[in-house]
DNA sequence: TTTTTATTGACAACGATTTTCAATTTCATT
DNA sequence: AATGAAATTGAAAATCGTTGTCAATAAAAA
């Protein structure tokens, strides 16, 4: 019985003492709804298409709330803008590989990295709260070329 | 023999027709001296003490440059803003890790992480171009207070 | 020394994101 | 359902780090 994300997102704007607007709304259903990664600009883009009343703000305003939430996670990829990605539809941790060429971002696991980190991070006397690894390269695709 | 860091800068800028001024030998030998990584401003602020000639841009526009010749590396830990490292005070390639309370950046390096990217790059069709892995978490002398 | 061309500092401009603010909407309380 | 306090909105201005513009200056070539 999962929950759905706007659900989740209802719930959490219950705890915080904040309101469900029609705009949250609409703004969490077609994130959610979106695969990959995806900048404030994109998800703007797509609902000005079919609700142009729904200004920049408000996206911004709704996906730092999901943020804050924890179904949402931002990523800074270097390229100027931060992208979102929901946490729900891939809920397990996942690192990134990135073609400089195409943009294209692959997800990827891989557990004996996760736990070398873990003893890095031990042996420098860290605990770990997070971590991101961006693996930068050119796919497939593009290398045939 | 070891090459000083402005020997190589200026090697670099024969090499593409370009000048070295006084602006550039004092910005590269104070970034050359500074440890860890530094913002564009952290720079400004501590050159603008002795030299307050120099202006903001300069900074910048010297810091590209040094990183068109290999000899900074930016890097965004999503705080906002581009921190510079050396790359002759520590030339072989590091990873990070991030105190998140106190800001301390430790660096590390583990070969078998290393190696476990090239597979899972190798996995997924990628020829890796460069990578950058980031561990948050918090430092011993945070975690004791 | 003269000439050519790169570089400079000051400041305007930029793009992503955030804030401000008056008008509107939600929601607990009647 | 009506009320009212407080949160939320859209539009526009503001902010942040960073980059561009441009006339004046300085470096290297001639």
């Amino acid at each position: 019985m999962k929950k759905s994300p706007l659900h989740q997102f209802e719930e959490y704007l219950r705890s915080q003492n904040l309101r469900l607007t029609d705009q949250r709304k609409l703004i969490v259903n077609v994130f959610a709804r979106k695969k990959g990664h995806v900048s404030a600009e994109d998800l703007y883009r797509h609902i000005h298409k079919t609700t142009p009343s729904i200004g920049f703000a408000t996206v911004y305003r709704t996906l730092k709330l999901l943020a804050g939430a924890g179904l949402a996670s931002g990523k800074n990829f270097g390229d100027g803008f931060v992208r979102f990605e929901c946490c729900l539809r891939s809920s397990e941790h996942h690192d990134h590989l990135i073609c400089t060429r195409c943009g294209k971002i692959v997800e990827f696991n891989n557990s004996t990295i996760e736990k070398l980190q873990q003893t890095v991070a031990k042996e420098h006397g860290f605990l770990i709260t997070d971590h991101s690894l961006d693996i930068y390269g050119i796919c497939q695709s593009c290398a045939e070329k």
